[in-house]
DNA sequence: GATAGGAATTGGACTCTGTCTAATTTCAAA
DNA sequence: TTTGAAATTAGACAGAGTCCAATTCCTATC
């Protein structure tokens, strides 16, 4: 699968990969997400893009991760009514989120049996499920 | 349980029991989302308690969502990266959601059957469980 | 009824996330 | 070296939600 050891090389392997135009800027954007292999917002990506030297703007950080999205490198994660997360991790898994801290947590699915779930509306088909447990600190 | 029919009278008790003070502008928010019984953004709410006679301001109810909330007289529902919605339904259900619509419908627990989640880490306690089968037009 | 005081409501300024646009820069191919 | 498309950029903009100080509303007490 995937290496061990993320560079901005084999990650602009990656890029390509999905068919993505491996640039200086999503390099570092790429990198930023999968050497972490975290869930950053928008925001927190910009910030350790440009912690040396100022080198992307927020509109590209922006394309970026929408780019990134749509070619499924990268996840949304929707827990936060004020912003979305970015999830390098594109396997089948689940997220606990403490709504009192922000943090997030990956829950691997392939232990997890879900059954009983109704038959889709007609003229429709599942892009995916989304399964969060809110926690809070006891 | 609750009202067949729901009217601002027995909304009132309803707001009563929770421990919140049933002014003019709480029952008709409560009003436009039970007597509807479907979710509604802050936005919504806001337009249907405004129809007739602008009578609440936008500040009233951001305030009154989030009291409700907090009364758990209502849910959030957070699916949307750009707004949340409100949920009249307390009782465990799931969601689907049509991401091209902005469509959202109830899957009721009880018939699903969930196993295999692993334990919570310790000093949080488990506030609740979302699960949200995301859909698009085949 | 009059008054007082706390609760609720309000307009409007403000913040923050994310989008848009027109201009500039980059880069690869010819 | 030229050229043209792709990528990046600054900054204006949009929309959701919060904040705050001022006003209004209720209710209890006289």
């Amino acid at each position: 699968m995937d290496p061990v050891q993320y560079t901005r090389d084999n990650l602009a392997d990656k890029l390509r990969q999905h068919g993505v135009n491996p640039t200086h800027q999503r390099i570092e954007i790429a990198y930023a997400l999968f050497s972490r292999q975290s869930h950053l917002s928008a925001d927190q990506v910009m910030a350790i893009v440009n912690e040396k030297h100022s080198e992307t703007s927020k509109a590209t950080v922006y394309n970026t991760l929408n780019l990134f999205r749509q070619k499924k490198l990268v996840r949304e994660v929707i827990v936060d009514p004020t912003k979305v997360f970015y999830d390098p991790n594109t396997e089948p898994h689940y997220h606990i989120y403490n709504v009192e801290s922000g943090e997030l947590t990956d829950i691997d699915a392939s232990a997890v049996q879900i059954s009983g779930l109704p038959e889709l509306p007609g003229g429709v088909v599942a892009e995916g499920m989304d399964v969060v447990i809110r926690v809070r600190p006891e």
